[in-house]
DNA sequence: TGTTAGCACTCAATAAAAGAGAGTGCTAAC
DNA sequence: GTTAGCACTCTCTTTTATTGAGTGCTAACA
């Protein structure tokens, strides 16, 4: 028995018939609302042998048949055509994001926004992963007696600092120094690199105030730098799941939310996936609370370097071309919104 | 009729059932449960006339009695008598928010979640309001030639900064007196104070350079305050509520996931509701979409002069008495922890 | 040999009916 | 003023019928 022609048009069709309405679908319907030229007892056989290879399933013998996991992955790998977004669709979104191009932060945020919008599902966008951002510029800034600025700017325009209390006051001279030789020391290094220097041995100096200084400014360094490195996930669209029928049941809406609520481990996930456009579907997320829900994710660039994520989760039953096609579009103009503006702003 | 002693007596065990099984209370439940020396007729009798007095209602003939609003409100004015946290409780409570304590947007969170896992409620939490926070340090850095950083630092230990790419590049003496001026300026100016001072006119000089540097850097510097305006607002428990019978309706639960998801429609209200240790009851919020919930919030102060505030919402079927003893522990420690250890840290 | 009409059978979903149980409200007696 | 007794109400649960979509098999047909 195999996949000839006739199977793989049947099987289309009753992904296509199920995606939209969350109805199992029978032979009857598919003849009527499909051109296959064939009658519906011939469509039972087909349906029939279908299921024996494990790509449709049965809720109870007298329902219609509903696509397998296998089946989706059949049709996403093969048999999906390709959807090309509308222009004025197209130009619509293009339009909504550039003009709220402000900050980085911002524009994800507004994107998962959009994404979910378009999708009526739960959308994601994470900010980029900044290891391997450069640093550009260090500065320790006097404030007052006790109190220091440490100041990191990165070549992607981030800046950020630490106010710092000293135990013991600090003489200028020492904090330019400081300054200049961690600058100098770390300038050019992507923050991952910087992390990996040893610390006591990066910035020199025989004066003992410096090293008094030193002692007091290497641990924040490192604990900024490692807070540079931490990612935004912007989540839009929670509600939606709320109109999904296989989420009518308040126990999966529960499980659903209390998937979505751990944001870090939803992170982490994200962070680990596969780059370009990837879809998972069921168990292919490899997480069991996940098992009965599919992924599309894409990656964004931004300065050429900076990579981060935008997708979507719902149930299986989902409209795998279109929503890939959306996400791939909005993807597109996020990176090419920051190749044009660049890093030129940020915020804290 | 009046409410003597007897009708109190029901009412508060009416509602103490009530608030416990969420299951409405019939006569001869009262009499068996609690000891109130009178029969089950006597009870109704009671009950019937608290009806019509208002405090009591009725889901259908043959159920038992629920507390209205008008019950709880009078509950909580002079009912209710004051819980006091077991010492253990306390110091649990305490030994978990101070081992976290480091910046205090961490803190915030961490006693958001704390809240909600003691409650089994939604919980929130909100970072202090900054306007009158002291504006102590302005200062603007040269990075490369076209660009500079802009920084202030408050008072509280804050830092705020934007990088800034200037048209025209930059002079450094310039700057530094820019930086001067500024911070001559607006020093020891609450941020509030600093928004409303006329930009043009704040910095004078009558050198060309500086003319242009300060068209550049002003409303960078005027969006930067504005930014350290903004509070967060952190929840936690979100799916508390499917636990709670109340929410079993998948309308329902939809209903109140949006007006959670509502952050900032949410966090206008917060910020608006008074201070102290407030208890509002359904329509007493004010708000359509929370017209059966109730919201018990508090107010802690960092540095004895800004103001964040903390709370749960439920049901208006919740234990009024413990939660708020909990928020208030909760808000009391908060303010003590940063008293303690003050705004010497912070983070961007 | 593949296709199709026909028909019995299955099973969920809906509706209708019956029964149980909790609770009230009224009356009359204490 | 309090209470026992009892009829009545109304939800909730269980049971029973009914409907209808859909399958699977068989036998006939091209």
């Amino acid at each position: 028995m195999d996949l000839n022609e006739r199977k793989l048009k049947i099987l289309q069709a009753i992904i296509h018939d199920f995606v939209t309405t969350a109805e199992p679908v029978g032979s009857r319907t598919l003849s009527k609302k499909y051109d296959l030229g064939v009658s519906p007892a011939t469509i039972r056989n087909e349906m029939s042998d279908l299921e024996e290879m494990g790509y449709l399933t049965h809720p109870h013998t007298s329902a219609g048949r509903v696509p397998s996991q296998q089946a989706y992955r059949l049709y996403v790998n093969d048999l999906m055509n390709k959807y090309e977004l509308p222009e004025e669709e197209k130009a619509r979104i293009a339009e909504e994001l550039y003009s709220n191009v402000r900050e980085l932060d911002k524009t994800v945020e507004y994107a998962a926004k959009l994404l979910s919008n378009i999708t009526n599902l739960t959308s994601f966008a994470m900010t980029p992963k900044q290891d391997q951002d450069v640093l550009r510029f260090i500065n320790l800034l006097p404030v007052d007696e006790r109190t220091i600025v440490l100041m990191i700017v990165s070549e992607s325009g981030k800046v950020s600092n630490m106010a710092l209390k000293l135990k013991n006051g600090y003489d200028e001279d020492s904090l330019a120094l400081m300054s200049k030789n961690m600058t100098y020391t770390f300038k050019g290094k992507t923050i991952s690199e910087a992390l990996t220097l040893d610390i006591i041995d990066t910035v020199h100096s025989d004066v003992a105030a410096m090293n008094e200084l030193r002692q007091s400014v290497m641990p924040s360094f490192m604990k900024t730098l490692e807070d540079m490195l931490n990612v935004n996930l912007y989540m839009d669209g929670l509600t939606n799941i709320f109109n999904i029928p296989e989420y009518n049941d308040i126990d999966r809406a529960k499980m659903f939310m209390e998937l979505i609520n751990k944001k870090e481990d939803f992170t982490k996930h994200l962070i680990q996936r596969d780059d370009g456009l990837l879809i998972t579907i069921g168990t292919e997320n490899n997480d069991e609370s996940m098992a009965d829900c599919s992924m599309i994710t894409a990656t964004y660039h931004v300065d050429g370097r900076l990579v981060g994520k935008l997708g979507v989760i719902g149930p299986t039953r989902m409209k795998y071309s279109e929503i890939s096609s959306v996400i791939e579009f909005l993807t597109d103009n996020l990176s090419n919104a920051y190749q044009i503006t660049g890093g030129d702003d940020d915020d804290d």
